[in-house]
RNA sequence: GGCCCGUUCGUCUAUCGGUUAGGACGCCAGGUUUUCAACCUGGAAAGAGGGGUUCGAUUCCCCUACGGGCUACCA
């Protein structure tokens, strides 16, 4: 299916900068990202910052920051397609030239009332500009656009790796506008004219470009280019299969940053998303790099799963180095606007982190359980830790803590105190751990008791032991 | 309206003519248990509908339905 070189691919992630990076545009740069990486290809940024009403740098440094965290990187300096325009214009003038192209003087007007008649009359609504073949010498002095000759007679058969063979028959084409009668030029044209110039062999984006690949194919061959690889992947929908949209769970990717996922399970969600490896379900970047082609890609639109998310999620940060996970929460609280940690914190939480990763779905989840590392004295339990310090269970705690005073502090020690004052006492081990991790965290959802005490250490559990006791 | 694309458990998907249609998330039941989470065992759950082709269709073809896209001097 796949270029059968594995090397001198070069991909490209295309997006305008009129908001943020959204969960589909993610989704298409890790595409094109996989692609590139996995072949020792190239993965290059253009921004398409034509639309010159709408275009803002904001957007684009959000969209940049948006693909920083996701840990896409890219080769060389982003490009922006605006800058290119003076080339586009060139390009047009060439094929003016040529005669692949010519000068329409038709109005908006008339362009609007042929449309109306056609329509009106049930006829095909594609332009057919009366100047495709008029005299130079008949044209007037007037505003024009510069328009291709497309084939008229004929199919253009667009090879997708994707959707396979898809025949649109000529007579589907219309004459497009390459150069608008300012003379600025059209997207259809700078698209075609940047990918050529940048060497792109491989386009991969979403399948709402599907039909204009036919219409991008007229100028590749009015140029004599050469046409690069397509695929187009199915978008990716809402929770409710309605196409994504601001009410329907379009987030940006700085959202799901500010949600606490950390960026490996966001990669691994949405390439599995769209793209599947026999029943392979948690995969690292590596293996993704390996295995990732345009055959495991299915033809429909996917919906978007939280919970799936959240799975995968909770595999990523389990799999985790203590230290690397350390730093993406602190990016994590940056991001989510959050108080920092302090230097203690820090190293608490790094110490402490072999007993929080395995339980944790989510960043926030697994702070939240690191509270105990996190606070200091005095604790202050909340409302569900307050009901196992009752007068009962605070009479147990005075009791226990000279039990704990002089025992060697290890794991088996600990066990085997705790356990044998249980049993002094004829209850079970259980009926202490509500209180003890109430006195030690102030919570009621955490650690085992035993790494809390190992983490806080002897003087630091007394003394909180001493606290509860009142 | 015209053209193009799509349709397997609730969701993501496997299957590349012959399977008890597999896996994962979620869900339900049971087990384990020190809270949360994890873990173990089991369970419910799918080929949009109708025609063909074929000894045999989820798989190939056609039609219909539904969903989506394109149809701009937007990108």
């Amino acid at each position: 299916m796949s270029d059968p070189s594995t090397d001198g691919i070069v991909t490209r992630f295309a997006p305008s900068p009129t908001g943020f990076l959204h969960i589909g545009g993610a989704r298409t740069a890790l595409f094109n990202w996989l692609y590139a990486r996995g072949r020792n290809g190239t993965f290059l940024l253009r921004i398409e910052d034509t639309d010159r009403e709408r275009s803002t740098p904001e957007a684009t440094a959000a969209i940049l920051q948006g693909l920083t965290w996701l840990g896409l990187d890219w080769d060389q300096e982003p490009t922006s397609q605006f800058a290119a325009a003076p080339r586009h214009a060139e390009v047009a003038h060439e094929l003016l030239a040529q005669g692949k192209a010519y000068k329409c003087f038709s109005t908006q007007d008339e362009i609007a009332e042929f449309r109306a008649s056609a329509k009106a009359a049930g006829t095909s609504t594609l332009f057919r500009s009366p100047w495709r073949d008029a005299d130079p010498a008949t044209h007037p002095d007037a505003p024009f656009v510069v328009r291709i000759k497309a084939p008229q007679t004929g199919e253009t058969v667009i090879h997708d790796q994707v959707q396979g063979d898809v025949t649109i028959r000529n007579d589907q084409l219309d004459d497009m506008v390459l150069l608008r009668s300012d003379g600025s030029p059209v997207y259809m044209l700078a698209v075609v004219v940047d990918d050529h110039d940048m060497g792109v062999t491989h386009v991969i984006r979403g399948d709402d470009h599907l039909n204009n690949a036919a219409r991008q194919m007229t100028i590749y061959n009015a140029m004599g280019w050469t046409v690069p690889v397509w695929a187009h992947i199915p978008l990716i929908h809402g929770p409710d299969g309605k196409k994504l949209s601001k009410r329907h769970g379009a987030l940006g990717a700085h959202e799901y940053q500010a949600m606490g996922f950390p960026a490996s399970a966001m990669r691994n969600y949405l390439a599995r998303l769209g793209w599947s490896h026999g029943d392979d379900e948690y995969f690292t970047d590596q293996q993704a790099r390996e295995w990732f082609d345009f055959d495991g890609i299915g033809k429909s639109p996917a919906r978007l799963d939280l919970k799936k998310l959240e799975n995968l999620s909770g595999q990523h940060i389990a799999q985790s180095e203590d230290a690397a996970l350390r730093q993406e929460i602190e990016d994590y609280l940056a991001a989510a606007d959050l108080p920092a940690l302090d230097e203690t914190q820090k190293s608490g939480l790094e110490k402490a982190m072999y007993c929080l990763k395995d339980r944790a779905r989510t960043f926030p989840d697994l702070l939240a359980k690191a509270h105990f590392i996190l606070t200091s004295r005095p604790i202050q339990p909340d409302e569900k830790a307050a009901k196992a310090l009752d007068s009962v269970s605070v009479g147990i705690l005075r009791e226990l803590t000279p039990h704990l005073q002089n025992v060697s502090w290890d794991r088996e020690t600990l066990e085997e105190a705790l356990n044998s004052f249980a049993a002094q006492k004829e209850t079970k081990f259980g009926k202490l751990a509500a209180p003890l991790r109430a006195a030690l965290a102030g919570r009621a959802a955490t650690p085992s008791v035993f790494d809390m005490m190992l983490v806080l250490g002897r003087d630091e559990t007394l003394a909180r032991l001493s606290e509860a006791a009142g």
